[in-house]
DNA sequence: ACTTGACTTAAAGTTCACTTTAACTTGTAT
DNA sequence: ATACAAGTTAAAGTGAACTTTAAGTCAAGT
């Protein structure tokens, strides 16, 4: 099967201009081209893949390009994207623990207002916040 | 005890230019002057890192202005604040289902490069693409 | 033949979150 | 007294990641 940038578009859920962009930058490899235009095919979608997960790990455009660089390169470079991917892992497994630390917060938050609502004024509930996570460990 | 605002950049790690644009854009409220100088002391310390917080789970600036001003209009706000909350908490709990997704797709890249870098070639282990985890579900 | 809708490119425009610059003031040290 | 380090503002500049615009191509339907 293939499909038209449209069709691609509304699968992946980003705009077609997006999708041009992403290609004009070099982020989707070897797409295929019938009368100049863009015709996508399953293993399009497998790098489709790949890019919104590095999208939404933060990956700048300019590192994932680099990535997709390698890959054709050749078995030359499988060794220097290993090492790229062990470095993201890392990078999420730290936003990950980022983000539950902002977690802890927001739930401390949480049950902050509840009391101050049911208490109906935020002076009554001032002590609690003695006993807020610390944000700095 | 009270910092200048060299001194609150070191301890947050931003630039002092960076803290004047969060204070400009009113994520700081009721600074302390003196001179005409910046004076930050321990309450400031709360919002900083609070700010930190959210700036942590992308929380765009004008968001973070609404929350402020919502502090500053009292116990009227309690309701909308708790709300916001709730759904920042909400969006920071998504951000950690989509960041494990992606784990785990980089964890498969990992072995995938073990294996190819093992054998010495990619040609060896593609067949291991079958069974890579599902991005879309 | 002609309109329509989806595609193309190159280039300019937008938004966000800062960052830098320039001109100026102030407090401390020599 | 003077130099200098650190603060101030307003305004312009930057970089990233798109988005929009303008001008044009192309295949299908009436």
């Amino acid at each position: 099967m293939s499909y038209t940038i449209k069709e691609v578009a509304e699968l992946m859920n980003v705009s077609t201009a997006t999708l041009r962009y992403y290609d004009d930058e070099g982020l989707l490899p070897n797409i295929k081209r019938v009368n100049g235009r863009r015709v996508f095919e399953e293993e399009d979608f497998k790098w489709l893949k790949l890019l919104s997960c590095m999208k939404e790990i933060n990956m700048p455009i300019k590192k994932i390009r680099e990535y997709v660089q390698l890959t054709q390169q050749g078995d030359s470079t499988l060794q220097a994207r290993f090492e790229m991917i062990l470095q993201q892992k890392q990078i999420i497994l730290s936003q990950v623990e980022e983000l539950n630390k902002c977690l802890k917060v927001f739930e401390f938050k949480e049950e902050y207002y509840k009391k101050a609502i049911a208490a109906g004024s935020e002076k009554a509930v001032e002590d609690m916040m003695e006993h807020a996570p610390k944000l700095n460990d």
